[in-house]
DNA sequence: ATGTCC
């Protein structure tokens, strides 16, 4: 694949064959783009109805038919396709960050620790905090998302304020969640599950803009909690359900792409409506899933440290959304990629109106995380990275460190570990991930974002 | 990411 490099931060794939639009990757040199994400952000450029350009990230790579820091528009009046490998296996997979009145000194850390590490559920399948009283409010929590948590007492109304698409994004449609999908979700809302999941406890290391720190609720010194997750089984099951239903239908609509895993459909066709439905329902779910953590923090912090939490935002990375852009209805799809709304825009509550949307970078087990801000100008439809991205498989990652050396390297170094296996550890080892620092510099240089605070780990709940 | 293969 032929880069060519356009500024420091921007680099620019040209069309080739069936390309309808050219690539753009966001990146610096030192950081490492694979052939292979390469080649799957030039794959996304051949489908039907895509605008501008296929997007990469700075923590692109290799991924599920798109690449995982990929961002890709379709103009849904012009055929524009929706493609569930856009989206991820795990649909709404996201971010929520809280802010507390307490700073380390003084905090009982190992206490609040092992309350962490008793009560948040994590792992394959095992166990959630919340016991659904049956179907329908499973089907309450598919529509209403977090509102529906927070209707619940698990949560104030003001979550709903810091919360994408305050708390509930439309359009979810529970009858086109199949019903595997939904015996899978029952059990699960208000549970971590595994790989890079995780919650953190963190303390705000640096403030780059003080303003739009407090204007988000944080300042330096501060203990936060940071949690990553997704939709669980359910939006894994509603993701291959539709992957097979498009994979079907796609011929029927004279579709051809260069990879079986692009499978897709018109937005606006039966199977398009259909997934578009499911996904806004699993991304409820995830939503609903992050609330109901946030509050299980909120009582550990309330009960140990008598601290408070109050909720900084909520966003996801793995989604499709139906958004307005330059007067055109596209299908943007953020697969690895954050949404980042700049400031002035409509989706924001009044009082970060002026500021931008918080945008929540996880870092990995031993290193920063970002909060960044939206900004206007960003080429890639409000989008920006999500995270530092693997640069090793996990297979390669357990070869090269085992857990326990693992653990006993971050707890030297101040890192209170609460995992589950040795091995979940051991793949999720920093080493194995680029260098979440050089992705934010590169993302903000690129003009996708601003960093506003940078978080290091005190405390990490691992499944 | 995922009851890591129905």
């Amino acid at each position: 694949m032929r880069l060519v490099q356009e500024t420091p931060y921007r680099f620019r794939l040209d069309r080739t064959g069936p390309m309808r639009v050219p690539g753009v990757v966001f990146a610096s040199a030192t950081l490492l783009l694979e052939d292979e994400a390469l080649r799957q952000v030039a794959n996304v450029a051949t489908l039907p109805g895509i605008v501008r350009a296929s997007y990469g990230m700075p923590d692109l790579h290799w991924g599920y038919g798109f690449p995982i820091g990929g961002v890709a528009a379709t103009d849904v009046e012009q055929g524009g396709v929706v493609s569930p490998g856009g989206v991820g296996f795990d649909i709404s997979c996201g971010v929520r960050l809280l802010a507390s009145d307490t700073r380390r000194d003084g905090l009982p850390l190992h206490r609040l620790m092992d309350l962490l590490g008793d009560t948040v559920p994590r792992g394959a399948a095992t166990g959630a905090l919340w016991t659904l009283s049956g179907r329908p409010e499973l089907e309450a929590i598919l529509r209403d998302g977090a509102r529906h948590a927070v209707g619940q007492g698990r949560g104030v109304p003001r979550d709903l304020e810091r919360c994408e698409d305050f708390g509930a994004l439309p359009g979810a449609d529970p009858a086109q969640v199949g019903a595997r999908a939904m015996e899978r979700g029952l059990g699960q809302v208000g549970s971590l599950g595994s790989g890079n999941h995780f919650l953190e406890l963190q303390t705000v290391e640096q403030v780059y803009d003080e303003a739009v720190a407090a204007a988000f609720g944080l300042r330096a010194g501060q203990v936060c909690v940071m949690i990553h997750c997704g939709s669980r089984g359910l939006g894994h099951q509603i993701c291959t359900d539709h992957v097979r239903a498009m994979d079907k239908a796609m011929a029927g609509y004279g579709i051809d792409v260069p990879d079986r895993q692009l499978a897709c459909a018109p937005v606006e066709s039966p199977e398009g409506r259909a997934y578009l439905g499911a996904m806004a329902a699993a991304a409820n779910y995830g939503r609903a899933n992050r609330q109901a953590l946030g509050q299980a923090a909120r009582d550990a912090f309330s009960s140990i440290a008598g601290a408070r939490l109050d909720l900084v935002y909520d966003v996801s990375h793995n989604l499709a959304k139906i958004e307005e852009h330059d007067g055109r209805l596209l299908c943007v799809h953020r697969k690895g990629a954050t949404l980042a709304l700049p400031p002035g825009h409509p989706g924001l509550p009044g009082d970060l109106r002026l500021v931008g949307q918080p945008v929540l970078i996880p870092g990995t087990m031993g290193t920063a995380s970002y909060v960044l801000a939206g900004v206007a100008g960003g080429e890639a439809f409000h989008s920006t990275c999500h995270g530092a991205g693997r640069t090793q498989s996990r297979h390669q990652a357990a070869r090269a460190i085992s857990g326990k050396e693992l653990r006993a390297r971050l707890e030297s170094r101040g890192i209170a570990v609460r995992g589950l296996g040795w091995r979940g550890l051991a793949e999720e080892a920093p080493s194995a991930y680029k260098d979440v620092d050089a992705v934010v510099a590169a993302s903000e240089g690129a003009g996708l974002c601003r960093r506003v605070a940078r978080l290091v780990p005190i405390g990490v709940v691992k499944g």
